[in-house]
RNA sequence: GGUCCCAUCGUCUAGUGGUUAGGACGCUGGCCUCUCACGCCGGAAACCGGGGUUCAACUCCCCGUGGGACUACCA
């Protein structure tokens, strides 16, 4: 047996996750739990400018509020620390030297301006933009000159003209020309090295053996794969999951609305229901499970099963299973995940008594698709935020109602024992008394009871709010 | 424009030469029921097109078409 697999996930802290990085980390995850290997996390924080400690933090409070523990990263050190690039800045110059010296690289002195320049050109002859070589010609003199007019060079990589295959565990066979690609910029003009540049370096010293990562580095996978060649780093094992789409089928961003694992938590989502959907999304699991435990997933995970082709991210079925971890989630649970958005909501819930509201939770948490909504569920059982509506004040306007209701109230006045055993008492009472019965029976006090004509079961919302709420509730229209 | 990737119900998918093309979300009919939801039982709904290969193509090959990604001194 080989060593043991190490996969990483190597996300930018220059924003709110996103969940389709959530979803390349939970691949990445699923398939070192799966396997028993190791799993990565590694803060590429090269670009200064887009970098932000207060996404890093972020970052890592989301992938922890997912479930995604990572064997070695920040706040976890391990063998191949550091664990931010930001921090192995010597170790990309120790390699950029190793380069210079085999002459796989040269200093490139063009202005962004003479480069744009260049790219419409051949945008305009219907060619392929890329860097045509012209600093990799210059003469020891001519960067000399450049050097000493204070120009900062970048450097680039000499890319040879070669085909590059590699085999994608999830798309095949793959292969790019190397002369379709320009000598790309593996250390910027600020010092700072170039993505592939530092990937690479990273993937290997860090002994990863497999690169699980979104479609969109696909065409990236060449350019590493030379450095890999330059270095004479055995390259690791590639798969490219398909990526995330909006309603339009291009990629997810902001302009499709909610896509950050923030956003999700906000409105009410589960973690538990958003690494199911995101394990679902554009992969399956094996027996065709959809409802699947952290466990259950580890265990059905399959890069294989991954889908090579696009997947919209649908809301509807996010809700559906996060209606369905609600329902099964413990209410005990449930009640303490649910503080933030009760303290929205603006319920006081440090005053109220817990077994009771237990019991108001456990009624009404099948009812429940997000975690935000628990405030329009449970305002029926508070005075100052019910409200009768329009449709309720139908119901109780009808003729057959004012006796019902009248009725129902009268039975209360005088009835004693436990709650349940009242409402199936003042029910028969009442039924007798007017001889109403079925909907004509129920509607009208359910209307006065809950001010709605929607809602859990009658005799469990009358055993919650107990016979004196119920009365006086039915005051207004029993008179 | 160039390079590369992809293509089964509206959506997510199963399917690896012979299936009544299966499941899930959503939609919808019914049952349950005081109501909504849940649950249960049904229904409508798909192999992008054209050529091959083969006794046989959703499945393999080619060409179209369509969609997507990349095309930065961002990652």
């Amino acid at each position: 047996m080989a060593d043991k697999p190490r996969v990483r996930f190597a996300p930018s802290p220059t924003g709110e996750l996103h969940v389709g990085n959530a979803r390349t980390a939970l691949f990445n995850w699923m398939f070192a739990r799966h396997q028993g290997g190791d799993f990565v996390l590694r803060i590429e924080d090269t670009d200064e400018s887009r970098s932000a400690l207060s996404y890093q933090v972020n970052l890592l409070n989301d992938l922890t509020w997912l479930g995604l523990d990572w064997d070695e990263g920040p706040q976890k050190e391990g063998a191949y620390g550091p664990y931010k690039q930001s921090e192995r800045l010597d170790i990309y110059t120790r390699h950029l030297q190793q380069l210079e010296a085999a002459d796989l690289v040269y200093p490139c002195y063009c202005t962004e301006e003479e480069l744009e320049e260049e790219r419409q050109a051949l945008i305009l002859s219907k060619r392929m933009p890329r860097y045509m070589g012209k600093c990799r010609k210059l003469t020891r003199q001519e960067r000399q000159q450049k050097e000493a007019a204070g120009r900062k060079p970048s450097f680039r990589f000499k890319v040879p003209d070669e085909t590059f295959q590699f085999d994608d565990l999830i798309r095949g066979a793959m292969k790019f020309e190397g002369t379709a690609i320009g000598d790309f910029i593996i250390v910027r003009s600020n010092g700072m090295p170039a993505y592939n540049f530092a990937v690479v370096i990273d993937d290997h010293l860090m002994g990863i053996t497999h690169v699980i990562r979104g479609e969109d580095h696909l065409s990236n996978t060449a350019l590493q794969i030379m450095l890999y060649n330059a270095f004479g780093f055995p390259p690791p094992t590639f798969a490219h999951h398909c990526l995330i789409l909006g309603r339009d089928r291009s990629k997810l961003s902001k302009r499709h609305g909610s896509v950050s694992v923030g956003e999700f938590r906000k409105q009410g989502i589960l973690p538990e229901a958003l690494m199911n959907y995101l394990g679902l999304l554009g992969s399956s699991f094996t027996e065709g499970r959809e409802v699947l435990s952290r466990e259950e997933m580890i265990t059905a995970f399959s890069l294989e099963r991954a889908s090579k082709s696009g997947a919209i991210f649908d809301e509807e079925k996010l809700h559906w299973l996060n209606a369905i971890y609600i329902r099964n989630c413990p209410t005990e649970d449930l009640v303490s995940r649910l503080q933030p958005f009760l303290e929205r909501a603006g319920y006081k819930t440090d005053t109220l008594d817990p077994v009771w509201f237990h019991q108001v939770i456990d009624l009404i948490k099948n009812d429940l698709t997000t975690l935000a909504e628990v405030g329009s569920h449970i305002d029926i059982f508070f005075d100052d935020k019910f409200a009768i509506t329009a449709e309720a004040g139908q119901i109780l306007e009808k003729a057959s109602s004012c006796p019902v209701v009248k009725a129902f109230a009268e039975y209360l006045k005088t009835a004693a024992g436990n709650p349940q055993e009242i409402y199936l008492a003042a029910i028969k009472y009442t039924k007798e008394k007017t001889g109403v019965k079925g909907k004509d029976l129920f509607m009208p006090i359910r209307a006065a009871l809950t001010g709605r004509v929607h809602g859990p079961e009658l005799d469990k919302v009358f055993a919650i709010l107990g016979k004196n709420a119920a009365l006086n509730r039915l005051k207004p229209f029993a008179d």
